[in-house]
DNA sequence: TAATAGAACGAACGATCGTGCTATTATCCA
DNA sequence: TGGATAATAGCACGATCGTTCGTTCTATTA
């Protein structure tokens, strides 16, 4: 849209061939490989940069591959940026959501947030909370990429209200209790732990937002579920 | 830094002239309404494309203004990019800290989450919280233009705490509590609000936002105190 | 062995970036 | 009124942006 490209690119390479069946370990073609590696610092790099300030051809080079090569995986700037997301997603969902699947209720709901909260602490992302970064960088830019955005973070916010909403049914959080509001606190403290500790380097951000966090948790819930 | 510059500019323009002492009303150099044309829309700007995506050449284009020109009132464009956090922070203390200035303790405390939840509200800024993106975006870069945004958002937090230490200090707010923390977590909320009504395009993000900070504010005040 | 497909490369494109020089215009004081 | 000074415009620069093209290398398949 910024170049006035003749004819559109991307027509090959739609999307990502991660075909859930028939998947033998290693006899795929090479080039997915080199994929995974692209993402992996395509990743990194953003969380650092901005999905924008991510460049192709700094990639390439810090790769030490071609910039024209390194393109041919994707087909666009968009495209990259989308496969970035969604790595960055699946980054996540291995930290923060499948270690902590098997919990129901508020045992889940308090596994998310532990499990967020040291995602953040450990870096997982160089640049901190890859989302975060990336929603407040493309709130304003309308697009595939800021939708996907959007899902990733609505569907996150569904799991800690329907966490709640289970220990709600279960007993464990008070029936008076909002528990979309109640996720949406959880998500703006976690948030602002992660942005004190980028902005101001303050290695007791997030112990801070776990306390907030805890406390609020604890509000909650009914009284013999109270203190874990 | 990125561009090879043989010799550094910005010698001159060192900073806004905003000198304190004998400020007559009108009697100025004319450039200085010019440069404050270009900062409110520059400021606009990189409320919604972020202070990297301000360009010159663009912001130079929408106000019919040579680049050259432009730049000339600056100097380089980390020189930009510091007038425009210094002009986005005129905007907020305008709105936000002065029409509350005047109360003391507790009642200040409110009165400054009043205010910046309707700064939020009704979009000062078009692209949301000036603060909340450019901190975000530039807690990974070092230089002068983070060190303003730092200093400045310490800046902010300080006044939270100051406020509900004197409101500490005059019995409104319980002895135990940590101001520090209490700070924290309203900044926390605040922050999420906004972050909520720019990615969701919530409307009642702010709704939301506001009734924690509320009710979290209510929970450490005194008996006496509580309810307003 | 020949044919084919995928992966990576080098070179180049038009555009735009930030920046620097030089000339022209507007403004203000003598 | 003229001359100094500040403000703006014009033009060009090197670099880098995303993107395209044609080619080469490699590996699988016929």
């Amino acid at each position: 849209m910024k170049n006035g490209s003749p004819q559109s690119a991307a027509t090959r390479h739609s999307h990502r061939p991660a075909s859930p069946a028939a998947q033998q370990p290693s006899r795929r073609p090479r080039g997915l490989k080199t994929r995974r590696t692209i993402l992996r610092k395509a990743v990194n790099i953003a969380s650092l940069e901005g999905l924008e300030g991510l460049t192709i051809g700094r990639l390439a080079t810090t790769l030490r591959i071609s910039k024209s090569g390194l393109f041919a995986h994707f087909g666009s700037k968009e495209d990259l940026q989308c496969a970035v997301v969604d790595e960055a997603r699946d980054i996540f969902v291995e930290k923060v959501i499948r270690p902590a699947w098997h919990f129901k209720g508020l045992r889940l709901l308090r596994a998310l947030c532990e499990n967020w909260l040291s995602y953040g602490e450990q870096k997982v992302f160089p640049g901190g909370c890859f989302f975060s970064a990336a929603s407040l960088e493309f709130d304003d830019r309308p697009g595939p990429v800021r939708d996907r955005i959007v899902g990733l973070m609505k569907k996150w916010l569904g799991n800690l209200e329907h966490a709640a909403r289970d220990a709600q049914a279960a007993g464990e959080i008070r029936e008076d209790v909002d528990v979309h509001q109640l996720a949406f606190e959880i998500q703006a403290l976690a948030m602002g732990g992660n942005w004190s500790s980028r902005l101001f380097r303050d290695p007791a951000a997030f112990r801070s937002a776990q306390a907030a966090i805890l406390r609020r948790i604890d509000q909650v819930t009914t009284t013999e579920q109270s203190r874990k």
